[in-house]
DNA sequence: CATGAATGAGGATTCATTCAT
DNA sequence: TATGAATGAATCCTCATTCAT
């Protein structure tokens, strides 16, 4: 009876170091032996947890989407208003990739690797249609409590309000500013919800689009 | 003299033919070979026009940046109102990226290989700074002027805005829907101008953020 | 002493499920992990009987062999007349093959590796050379007793019916049409003492050859 | 305008390398290294010459056997009478394996792998189905004008010359005694038109089978 | 004794780059 | 100047073998 290992855990850790490496050098410059040395193991014990590096790769990022799919939805669980959950869902969602700060920085690769006809990796359509779908459904709950606009397109909305959270998120991954990721999830909540303009006082909305 | 010239001009050809490709492709799926042939010339023609694979991907992409200064000043050089300045530029820039369309597909393939230390890259940092120092003081005249709320810190909303305008580009990138941009682009315009949130009459801002 | 035997017997079932998986794949494409699960056992436990790989191979080959050598022996002991001990050999040798279907078709790798150098394997001069002055000398006996003819070289019968045993053995192993074994066999049995051409009526030899 | 190198001589200068080392180590221990090195190039220049190791493989052995197919034809052409079209076909076949001498060591690997699931290689039973069809044909043209004798089946036949033929060749690669394959093919051919057994004078076949 | 997790040597293959023509 | 044949460093992955349990 040789020793036995919980198979789940070290798949776990293996992938726990491949992320380290894959943050520090991208996916295309880790080398397995990269992998096998952060990891502490050999070469050939990486093949006994996963097919190939791709598969790494998916590993990585699917604990990662798994995790926040999820956790977005015990998120917004036990909240009633409308608004008041799409405040939650944001605020989940900064709170998981600063938890998963490293894996952000995998998604680019991933993303570009799944873009370019990895037909292994999740579709990125696949990933974005979920969300979005989720998203536009909140938005529309809101315009009918009357807690957004009604004079604006939901899905819009959705689409929008994904692209600022994966800029903001990005735009911490590429600057190395992860720090400041919150802060500008502040200032777009404060900026979406109040405007940004200075606005004739009393008077409805602006005219430009 | 017509030497020079031509020099420049095959190099651009061959720079089109492999942005074309990394579009595709990917930048790392890419094979020398593929751009030779897109471009119609033999794969050590490349190596007459580029040192190497990395120097085809740094072209391209400062040729779209060089492209994006000088229209970007341009753009805002007539411009006498500062907000209207600022709505010169975010104008400028989406119509920048829907003329460069492809090249922004290879923005992520070079902002990843520049993050994991190709050095002979363009510093990511280096290359927003330069926005974000223009685009801050462009937010200090709006609030000097009036235009923009005070009681906000200009740094942060260059930042914001810089995050939210790439979240949107990489949107149309990562979704392949390049038409949305556009749309999206309007969106946060009025989103961040008149807010998304229905707001009491005639009252000013509202508290949460 | 018992667990010699046990030993001995393990070492025959791993060598006989080696056997069928090396009928299926050949020697190569086989991996000691295919082995050990036809076997039934652990990896590990294959190293406790065999020492490597090429040594099961070598178990699975010299078994055929010494049963081959062994039965051969026996087909001939009560038999006094040289012509119909040949027979018997051939007779023998037939059965052989039969009984032993899956081992020949191991003789192909067996013998290529032997050929290419593993002098960890029977010479396979050595193996045809026991056959061969066996079988020279018996043809001589014949020849003696006047049941074959006189006029040509017992050395080269001897190699000759090897080879169109082995001929036949394997067209059997290659075209996967083991049934048509013992026809041939029989054909050529009765080509050799009928011969193949039809002969004026009464006279000797033809003179061609 | 680089060299140009005639892709197909070059092809088959590889391909030569590639028989000899095969020939000397089997092609299970031969290194793509090993075939360069014999070739006097870079392993990478044997892939442009071919897809991987295997196409190698079937490259050489294609070779021999298209060589062989064209140059049975050859040698029965002129022939009007069917035995001696017979004839004229196996002195071409042993004629062509002298002269082919190499490559059929090669054929061991080529059938051994075919038989095991290379599916890219050419079917054994394909390989074999054409040679016998024609033989069949011929045996019985030859069954015709008397001069093979008619109580016998002309498939069996057929199956017994090409397992002979095998039988020799093979015995000329196993045991390395190439320069006998000569005599026995001879001693083949005498000992079926004469018979091995000595025959009552003047009486007909044996009885024994 | 039995095991299968771990290992790393070994080998096939890719592809950026060079360079003779 | 333009080319593509040639190259070999680089890297993924396999699998026979070991050894802790």
């Amino acid at each position: 009876m040789p020793r036995t290992v919980d198979k789940e855990k070290k798949a776990e850790q293996i992938g726990q170091a491949a992320l380290t490496v894959f943050h520090r050098l991208g996916y295309h410059r880790t080398r397995m032996a990269d992998i096998a040395s952060a990891a502490s193991v050999g070469k050939g014990t990486l093949y006994e947890y996963f097919k190939d590096k791709l598969e790494i790769l998916d590993f990585v990022f699917q604990q990662y989407f798994e995790a926040f799919k999820e956790g977005a939805l015990g998120a917004m669980a036990g909240v009633e208003n409308p608004g008041d959950r799409l405040l939650a869902l944001i605020e989940f969602s900064f709170d998981h990739v600063a938890e998963w700060e490293e894996h952000c920085a995998v998604f680019v690769d991933y993303f570009g690797l799944a873009r370019t006809g990895e037909d292994r990796l999740l579709s990125i359509t696949g990933i974005y249609d979920g969300m979005l779908t989720m998203l536009e459904a909140l938005i529309r709950e809101c315009q009918a409590s009357g807690e957004i606009r009604r004079d604006i397109d939901p899905t819009t909305v959705a689409d929008l309000l994904v692209s600022i959270f994966d800029g903001i998120v990005l735009y911490g991954v590429f600057t190395e500013r992860r720090s400041e990721t919150r802060t500008l999830a502040r200032a777009a909540s404060r900026l979406l919800t109040e405007g940004l303009v200075v606005r004739p006082q009393g008077k409805g909305a602006a005219d430009q689009g």
